[in-house]
This record gives structure tokens, sequence and C-alpha cells, in this order.
RNA sequence: GCCGAAAUAGCUCAGCGGUAGAGCAACUGAUUCGUAAUCAGUAGGUCCCCGGUUCAAAUCCGGGUUUCGGCACCA
């Protein structure tokens, strides 16, 4: 096409103009219907506006309506223009900042002296209303720099200023205008403001740092959600109420599990029921391990600061370590300095380093349930997920530097196992690769990061790459698992450590008779346990599986003839190794029927005068409607065999 | 740590200057019942802590603690 213009459609058709034409003019010529729809113009997999004339001859187009993908995020992006339209209508002053379009909605940070409250967002909501029925176009304008840069200032927006002179040079300055309106936007958005439609929610206010730096000014954030359509809404709605039934806080109280109290913040109570779930769950990964070749350690709580000086850790992380302070002498007056540790590895490279390791004793796994002391910022504890004392599944792998692949695939391996276990199958890698600041020459980590990746993708895992997440001391592959409800849990971790051995002084006798460094593999299946078991408790929602559940069996009666047999049955079962209460209360069988569903106990045996007489069993699973009878001998047989952990 | 909100019986929550309440749970009694709440009664409180204002504070004000929602942090 000589002088033409032509672009193909994602079905292949191609259509052509004797001019340059506009998004909206292509969406045209495709149909009149479409022309309506249209909310943005995709070419070459690049979304525009549909106002933009084509600035090629040729290109693959798709017209981007409601029901396209890609239409959630400019519906996200203009409904944060809106609010922020809403905001600056009924807040003059307040400044507005950045409002990108996020998963399941959007935000805007505004900077204003006194912050939003909650009570604020029905009066913007029902602003952004009013201004969406305005339907007002929302039209692109470039703009030159230094005019935008001033436009701003004068307006006082120096945030907003502030962005502009912060763009490199050759970026082109685009702002929107939707009537009376205008801001600051990279775009796309949609043709007009009346897009955004009537699906959408203003769902929390928060504190966020400008330009998400702690050391700049606080602004006040307004969260939103958005969607398609009302049905869509209601849906994310719903979804967000079920994760609140999940919520582990909930649980765990519900199911008597744990608690926590203002004296021991951050620190976890644990019931017997909880309890129980926890030693069930270390009793089931110890077994893991030893069978993949570990040797279990137990390791001090306190050491003398020279230990964490040594190893790097009271330089680099002194700030969040507990330390004790201990007088010694007459009158205390020789003071010691103690620190409660954060982490297991500088004692056990301790343990490495009583006797000469040979090369023959590597690779050498040590495995240990360590607990472990952080003093975290008081605004991160949430629960069980994040608290100040927690047990690490820690292990540390000794190594040559030849055995690094092969142990990492190992580890792949294992981890997947274990997480098959619970039900996690869809597992995410992602490979932290060198920070600015960082140990060792550049040769090393570059071998360092390739064997992290190769060695994961022989697991069958692809890595995404984190650039400039890595710890000082090494890459690491983080392991994030998906849970029942979709959401994903940063829990395993490999870490590759070629400075620790060095600063502990680790060492081997090599086959040549020279002293080498081995290598050290931090690594950890659930990482915290504490954390995992609250991923646990919100992934199956409480109806943990039968070798979790604090109590597995619950033997009901329906009158007190069966007391006896209730006994007699519960007491084969607890012979059995079962987790096994009687409830011969007397309650109608309706009312204890319902209470042990509710506390979410996996099993009920009801038993009654026929049962007592047939020595049979009436099961009823959590979450079913209906019931069995069946002979005890076999409900017996079949409960051994569901109670066992995974083999 | 920062911004905002909250804290009342074991749990869920009402009360918002004038005698501390409800439902569920607990306890006692009656009921002996066939698969998701039987009936009646009893008992239960430093209204988070420390100050202040007031004739009077759960309530208003100040400081603190913890929790919740975010942000920042996460060896």
């Amino acid at each position: 096409m000589e002088n033409g213009f032509a672009y193909r459609l994602p079905d292949g058709k191609v259509l052509t103009f004797d001019h340059a034409p506009t998004g909206a003019e292509i969406a045209a010529a495709i149909g009149p219907g479409l022309a309506k729809a249209a909310l943005a113009i995709k070419v070459e997999g690049q979304i525009r506006d549909l106002a933009r004339t084509m600035d090629t001859r040729e290109a693959a187009i798709e017209i981007v309506t409601r029901k396209s993908a890609d239409a959630l995020d400019i519906i996200r992006h203009d409904a944060a223009h809106v609010m922020a339209e809403a905001v600056q209508e009924l807040f003059p002053g307040t400044q507005v900042t950045i409002g990108p379009a996020i998963e399941n909605g959007f935000y805007y940070d505004f900077a204003r002296d006194t912050p939003f409250t909650l009570d604020d967002l029905p009066k913007i909501e029902a602003k952004m209303h009013e201004i969406v029925k305005r339907n007002a176009p929302l039209e692109r304008e470039v703009w030159d720099r230094a005019d935008a840069i001033k436009y701003f200032r004068d307006k006082g927006e120096k945030y907003k200023a502030e962005i502009i002179e912060d763009l490199p040079g050759t970026e082109t300055i685009t702002v929107y205008r939707q009537g009376e309106w205008l801001d600051l936007c990279r775009g796309p958005h949609a043709p007009s403001t009346g897009s955004v439609g009537d699906a959408f929610k203003l769902m929390k206010v928060a504190g966020a740092y400008w330009r998400g730096d702690s050391k700049n000014q606080m602004l006040t954030r307004i969260y939103g959600t958005a969607w398609r359509d009302k049905k869509e809404l209601e849906a994310h709605l719903t979804m967000l109420e079920e994760a609140e039934k999940r919520d582990h806080r909930k649980l765990g109280r519900e199911m008597d599990l744990f608690h926590l109290q203002e004296e021991a913040a951050g620190s976890v109570f644990w019931h017997p029921n909880g309890w129980t779930m926890y030693r069930a769950l270390e009793t089931y990964l110890r077994k893991r391990l030893e069978t993949d070749g570990y040797v279990e350690v137990k390791t001090p709580q306190l050491f003398e600061k020279s230990l964490f000086e040594a190893s790097g850790h009271w330089q680099m992380y002194g700030h969040g370590m507990f330390k004790v302070e201990v007088g010694h002498g007459h009158d205390h007056e020789h003071v010691q300095t103690f620190g409660i540790k954060p982490m297991n590895c500088p004692a056990h490279v301790q343990i490495y380093n009583h006797g000469m390791k040979s090369y023959r004793d590597l690779p050498l796994r040590m495995a240990e349930f360590g607990s472990c002391h952080r003093n975290e910022p008081s605004g991160a504890l949430h629960g069980i997920m994040r608290v100040r004392q927690f047990t690490q599944d820690d292990g540390h792998i000794f190594c040559m530097p030849e055995q690094v692949v092969e142990e990492s695939k190992r580890f792949c391996a294992l981890l997947q196992r274990v997480y098959a276990d619970f039900g996690f199958s869809d597992v995410k890698v992602k490979l932290a690769l060198r920070p600015d600041v960082r140990a060792g020459t550049d040769e090393i980590w570059d071998r360092a990061e390739t064997e992290l990746r190769d060695a994961a993708r022989q697991a069958g895992l692809e890595p995404e790459d984190l650039p400039g997440e890595g710890a000082f001391y090494g890459p690491k592959l983080e392991y994030h698992l998906t849970d029942a409800i979709g959401r994903t849990w940063q829990c395993g971790t490999l870490q590759l450590d070629f400075v620790l051995p060095e600063r502990l002084d680790a060492e081997f006798v090599a086959a040549d008779n020279s002293r080498k460094r081995p290598v050290m593999l931090h690594r950890a299946i659930f990482g915290s346990v504490e954390r995992f078991i609250g991923v646990l408790i919100e992934h199956y929602a409480g109806r943990l599986p039968l070798w979790l559940s604090p109590t597995q069996v619950v033997v009901a009666t329906i009158t007190q003839d069966a007391d006896g047999y209730a006994e007699q049955v519960a007491a084969t079962l607890a012979a059995k190794g079962l987790r096994v209460i009687t409830d011969t209360r007397n309650e109608k069988i309706n009312y204890k029927v319902r209470e042990h569903m509710v506390a979410k106990r996996p099993i009920l045996l009801v038993v009654g005068k026929r049962e007592a007489q047939e020595r049979a069993v009436a099961m009823r699973r959590l979450g079913s409607e209906s019931q069995t009878v069946l002979p005890l001998d076999q409900a017996i047989a079949d409960l051994v065999a569901e109670a066992a952990p995974p083999q």
C-alpha cells in the first residue's frame, strides 16, 4: 500500500484507509455497535486512546471494549481520575499525586493536612457518580515540559510538578482533561468519564508515603474497587466476605487453637488444640527431612554478642534483635551483652565447625526447628502470620561448590513434595538477584545466580527474576504457594551464602588435602511454622485434614442408653492412636451435631440404641449433609487409614 | 516506625455525661430426644491503662498500650 494505511484485526481481516485514522474511526469502520462500545484501541499490543491518530501506516490492532481483558485496567484508572476530581471538588486545597489501577481496583494518593476518614468516603463516592453521569470527554493533550511544571506549580500542585521534573527528558508530557478538571497522566483512558459505570465502591483509607519512601511525607490514600458491572462488583464483595470467614485470627479463636495478648505482643500462646496441630505438622516434616538425609540439631537461644559480630548480623540487623545485658561480679559491674538469636545459621556453623570436616562428610544437611526472635516493627504484626517469636523449619546444607546445583534441585523436589501434601500444587518461584550493596565478586554472583536458576528449572520450576532483591550474602529462591482461594503466600526459601562460611571460618579438607570453604545453603519449607499454620487455617477454611485436626473424632450419643457403648467406641479409637472425644451430654442430637460442625471437628460418630445393638456407628463428616451407618470395625479401619499423615 | 480507626461479660455487639445492657457461651434444674440451636432459672464487668475536666465520665479532653486497615520493613 503505497500511500495507504492498513490495519490488521485479530481475525486477520485488514482494514485500509486513505488517511491516518484515529482509533475511533477504525472502530467505526468495523461497525457502529463496536464504535459505541469501544473504550480504547490496542496497537501492536499497546493500549491507546481512541482519539489518537494512528502514527504507523500498518499495524496489528484490536478494539478494546468493556468485555476485553484489558478493560478493567482502563475502567479502574479512569475511576482513579474521577475520584481525584471528586476529592478536589469537595475538598479544595487537596493536592493530587498518583492514582494507578491495581489488582481489583484503584487508589489515589492525596496530600492534605487532615487525612481523610471513612466518613468522607460516601460523600466522595456520591460525587464520583455525579461526575460519571456528566460523562465529560477525557481528552489527551501534549504539553510543553516547562509550561506543565509552571502550571502545576502555580496551582499549588507541588507533587505533580515534582513528578514532571523527574520524568526523563525524552518523555512526552501529557495531560488528560475531563470537563473542568485535568490531571497529569500518561494514559491511556476511555473516551469519557461515563465509561467508569456504576460498579465501583470506595473501600478504605490509609496512609502511604510519598514515593513509597518512609523518609518522605505521609499522604492520605483512598482505595476503591471497580468492575465492569454490578454483578462483578457483588461477586468481588462476596469473595472478600469469604476471605474474612477464613481469617486465621477468627478461626483460631473459634477452634480454640491459640491466642495473643498485650503483655506478649507478637508471641503466640498455643492452646492444647493448636499445639496438637503444631506437633502433628512438626512430626510430619521431621519424617520428610529424615527421609531426605537431614540430621536434626537444637541450638541455644541466647548468644554473647561476639558471635553475631563475627557473623555480621549485629552490624546488619542489630536494630531488630532483642538484646539482653547481664551484670556479673559483686555489684554486677561487669556487663555482658547477649542477643536472642534472630536466625539459626551462626549456631549451625558452630556445630559444623566442631570437629574437622572432610569432603566425604559433604553435603551435610543440618535441620532445626529453631525458635527465633525478631523485634518486628509494631505495625508489621499480624495475627500469627507476622510475629516476634517464631519457629523456622530451618536447615543449612554445607556442601562443596560443585554440589550446589544437585542440592538445590533436591531441595526444590522436597519442597514441592511437601507442598503437594497440603494440596498446594501451584508453586511460583522467584529468583532474587544481586543487590547494590553486596559481598563477593561479580564472578561469584554470576555463577551463584545461574546455578540457582538451573536447579529450579531442572526441578520443573521457572523462576521469575527479582533484580536487586537478593540478600547481601547471596541470591535466593523464594517459593510462593497458591491457596484454595487463589491468594499467594511466600513460605519457602533457598539462599546461597558464600559469606558466612568465610566470616565464621568454616572449612573442610578436600580430596587433595587442602583446606577449602564449604558453600552454605540456607533453606526453609514452611518458613515460619506459625505463619504456615496461619496459611493452612485460611487455605482449609478451618476444615483441616484428619491428620492435622486437633480433635479427629467425636462420639456423640443420642440418649444415655448409649453412653457405655460410646465410651467403648472412643476407647477403641484412642487405642488406635486417634484423637477422640465423647459427647454424652444430655442434649438433643441436633444441638450436638451443630456444635461439633461449627467447631470444625471432622468426624462425628453418632451412636444410639440401634448402633449399640448392632455394634455400628452413624458417621457424619464435616461439610456433609448426610451420614452413613457402618459396622464399628470398618469405621475404625477406615478412620485409622485416613488419619495417617501423608507418607 | 508512620497515617487512620478501634478497645464494654468468655464470644459478637448495643449504650456515647446521670443506677452498665442484649444474644450466644458458662453454671443449676427440668427434659432422654435419631443428625446444624429444648425450656426455665442463676451467675458473670478495674467499660484497655494513667491522668485531667465535671456535682457526676464507659461516655468529653490529654498521654500511653494493644488490636485492626494500609504504608514502610521482613536477615
